[in-house]
DNA sequence: GTCAATACTTTGTCAGGACATATTGACGTA
DNA sequence: TACGTCAATATGTCCTGACAAAGTATTGAC
C-alpha cells in the first residue's frame, strides 16, 4: 500500500467532505505523489484515518475513478491509473477548452441574428417552426490562425445575445452568467469537405479535410438552449478524450 | 408525478437490485412508458414502494442519470430528459457498435504479424521497446462497402491473436473472451486527407476527407493492451455520443 | 514442489437514520 | 399587482452497521 496523501478536511466549508477528498486525491496524482500504478490505501483505512463515514470516502474515490484517475478492483484495492490521463468527456465550450489549456482563443463574430427558425433548426430544438432564434456565426483563432468555423443557434428567450460581449466571452460561459445550466448534450463528431467559402475563412484549401461537430445542448429542465455546428481545421484541433468503464 | 413504471425485484437473482431498478426505468423510458420531460416519483417514496433502501435507489437513479437519461434537482425531483439519448460514451469497438446499431458489420483480415514495438508504439502501450506485439490491420465493411480501416497493436502476452477468427469476433469480443477486463481508453477524433492505399481500401478519392480516431485501452489493472488507428468514411460513420454534466 | 482448502483482505451491495440545502407555491402585506 | 415570507417538497450529504463476493496469501496434505 502507498503511503496516504496528505489530506485536510474542512468541516466548517461549504464544499462537501467527499468533495475535498477527491479533489486532494487528484492533486497527488497530477503531482505525482500518486504514482501511476500506485495502489492506494483501502477505504476503510482512509475514512478511519481522515474520521470520515466509509461510504463518504467510497463517494470520494468514485469521483476519481469516474475520471477515469483510479480503478477499483474487489479483493485487491484501488490503484492509480497507468498512462496519462487527459480529460474526461465534459460539457464544455471550445472556449473554455482552449483556456484551460492556456491557449489565448480569440474570436471574431461574422454574424448574430434574431432569426425565424427553419424546419431544421426547430425539430432540433424543439420549439415551434417559425420561433425567433439567435444565430450566430464565428470565426474562433489561436494565435494568427483560424481554428473553427461555428455556427451556433439559440432559442431567442433563453438569452438576450445582442448585450453579450462574444469576441470576449465564449458562449457557455455566457448561457452560465445568464443562469442557464446545462446538463445534457448530443455529440456528433464526423469529417467532411471544406466548402469554398468555409476553406477561405480557415485559411485552407477548397476540399480540404475539416474535422466537424454537431451538438444539441440541453439545460436542467430539459430544454434544448443551443444547437451548434462546427468545422475544425484538423491540424490544429482534435478531440481528446478518456472513456471510461464503469 | 407520473405513475411510477412496473417495477418488479427479484431477490434472489446476482444481479443487484439497484441494477434491476435501473435497467426497467431505463426500458420505461425507451419504451415511451417514461415521456421526455415527465417527472419521476420521488426516490424516498420509490423506496418505499419497492421496499428498497433510499441509498440503493439512489444508487439505480444515478446510473441513469450518468447515461443522460434522467436529471435531478435539488428541492424539485427527477425528470426524465428531453430529446433522444443516443448512447453515453461507452468503451465499445466499432464492431460492437454497428453490431448493437443492427447493422452487420463484416471484417476482412488485411495483415496479421507479431512483430517488435517501434519506439512509438512501446511509448504508447508502455513496453520494452523491440517487445513482441500483434500488429492486426483489418477492414470492416457494411453490406459491400468498406467503412473503416483500422490498424490495431497488442501486447504479444496479452492474448494469443493468431487463434482468434478475427472476421467473426470483433477484436474487443476477443480481448474480453480471454478474461481481458478494459476499463479505460484515450481517445483523439480527428480527420486527415487519404492517403493512395487507404483511399482504395475504402472506395474514396485520394485526398477524400476521412474521419480518424486513435486509442490506447488499459486494461482494470492500468496496463495497456491495446493501440489503435482507425480511419472512417465520414459518409458511413460519426462518432454520437451523449454527454452529461454531472 | 504442487495443489487444494482455508483464512484474510478489500471492494460491492444494502439497510436504516438524520440533517442540510435548494426549489416552488401559497399566502399575506404594502 | 408586486414583493417578501414561510412551509412543504425533494434531492444532497453524511453517518453507522452488516453481509456478500472476488482476489490473494497462507497452510497443510500428498
Amino acid at each position: 500500500m502507498g503511503s496516504p496523501p496528505d489530506i485536510s478536511l474542512d468541516r466548517s466549508s461549504p464544499v462537501p467532505l467527499y468533495f475535498q477528498v477527491a479533489a486532494q486525491l487528484e492533486h497527488a496524482i497530477i503531482d505525482g505523489a500518486l504514482a501511476p500504478g500506485a495502489r492506494i490505501n483501502n477505504e476503510i483505512a482512509m475514512a478511519a484515518e481522515l474520521g470520515l463515514s466509509r461510504p463518504t470516502m467510497r463517494q470520494a474515490i468514485q469521483v476519481l475513478v469516474d475520471k477515469g484517475m483510479l480503478v477499483r478492483k474487489r479483493g485487491v484495492g484501488t490503484q492509480v491509473v497507468h498512462g496519462k490521463i487527459r480529460r474526461s468527456v465534459e460539457l464544455t465550450s471550445l472556449f473554455d477548452d482552449l483556456s484551460a489549456a492556456g491557449k489565448r482563443p480569440r474570436t471574431e463574430v461574422l454574424a448574430l441574428d434574431l432569426i425565424a427558425a427553419t424546419d431544421e433548426i426547430s425539430s432540433e430544438l424543439q420549439i415551434a417552426a417559425g420561433a425567433r432564434v439567435w444565430s450566430l456565426e464565428r470565426l474562433r483563432y489561436v494565435g494568427d490562425e483560424p481554428l473553427a468555423h461555428m455556427h451556433n443557434v439559440l432559442p431567442a428567450e433563453v438569452l438576450d445575445l445582442s448585450s453579450v460581449d462574444l469576441a470576449q466571452v465564449g458562449l457557455y460561459a455566457a448561457l452560465r452568467q445568464a443562469g442557464v445550466l446545462m446538463r445534457v448534450a448530443r455529440q456528433r463528431i464526423g469529417a467532411k469537405r471544406a466548402e469554398t467559402r468555409e476553406a477561405r475563412l480557415l485559411h485552407e484549401r477548397r476540399n480540404a479535410p475539416l474535422l466537424t461537430m454537431q451538438r444539441t445542448a440541453y439545460d436542467d429542465a430539459g430544454h434544448a438552449v443551443e444547437y451548434g455546428a462546427h468545422a475544425y481545421r484538423p491540424d490544429l484541433y482534435a478531440f481528446e478524450l478518456t472513456l471510461v468503464d464503469r
